[in-house]
DNA sequence: TACAAATATATTGCGCACAATATATTTGAT
DNA sequence: ATCAAATATATTGTGCGCAATATATTTGTA
């Protein structure tokens, strides 16, 4: 009775998978830019939010980044072998680590600056399309945020 | 990747955060209903090809998901191990596997047919934001897989 | 002031995802 | 027919991303 096109398991009719695709194939561009500046893609993440702001705690990264310590806390130690940050446990509250950028780490920024371009560069889509995909996708985001953990 | 205007670096103007976050938040709810299947994300993604059209070789599976086989062969041999696949040389030409369905990987498609509506039961957005959110980000990996391997 | 509950980070184990590379098979140009 | 190039898959090593769990510290309440 089901119509071929209303087929709930047609790989074409899902979303999450050109999500998924497209995450993947994003990583992908990204990966040989930020490999010059010796970044992964979320530890590019990471020195975006700390060259906004300083210091961060671990947990302040994963609400913004949406991680979680255990993705976190090795790849931050990554980044502290690499000289980018620094981890310090909070004195006023031991439990705490606080997560600092290095004059090295720092130095990164005006490099980085030029990543954004060099990736729409050769991307053929306009502005007003990667705004509504923006805006589409955030509104995605708060609604995955807001789904109770063990809701079936 | 961002938008004209104001600062490059700004986590909120990036295009790419959200489908990050998206992808790693949509894999996270999946997770648990898929484990009910035995599948992971990848694997469903696998299986939702097989039960239309079989078989598939390696590369025609990678070429559809947009993976290589790097992460296809290992995940194709935790498959097989679970007994959902078979991997078979090509006698016609040696140098392909012919991936199948078995009949225990067949029997899971009813099953399957629920996950989506699971899925969507405790989202908070309506159909037609879906619909148009989907179609922007087709565009987007339409758009990916024209950038050459290369590009500065 | 105890001390259980809450909070913050770390650890373990598994499965991707990828670049780089290796191996085997087929194709195509001579 | 030969053999270099192209094709298809497999392997290696690194870094996520996550659930489950462990450990240490702080908070709240009696």
């Amino acid at each position: 009775m089901t119509l071929p096109d209303s087929d709930p398991l047609d790989l074409d009719r899902q979303v999450c998978f050109p999500l998924y695709a497209a995450s993947n194939l994003l990583n992908r561009l990204y990966r040989p830019i930020l490999a010059e500046l010796g970044l992964t893609y979320p530890q590019y993440l990471v020195m975006l939010v700390l060259w906004k702001h300083t210091p961060q705690t671990v947990g302040s990264l994963g609400d913004m980044l949406h991680l979680d310590s255990g993705t976190l806390t090795p790849l931050l130690k990554r980044m502290e072998k690499a000289g980018l940050i620094s981890r310090t446990r909070d004195a006023t509250d031991e439990r705490r680590v606080l997560i600092d950028v290095t004059p090295k780490g720092r130095d990164l920024k005006s490099a980085a600056a030029r990543v954004p371009e060099m990736l729409g560069a050769g991307l053929d889509i306009d502005t007003e399309s990667i705004i509504e995909l923006r805006s589409r996708v955030r509104a995605l985001v708060t609604a995955l945020k807001g789904v109770p953990v063990g809701e079936s």
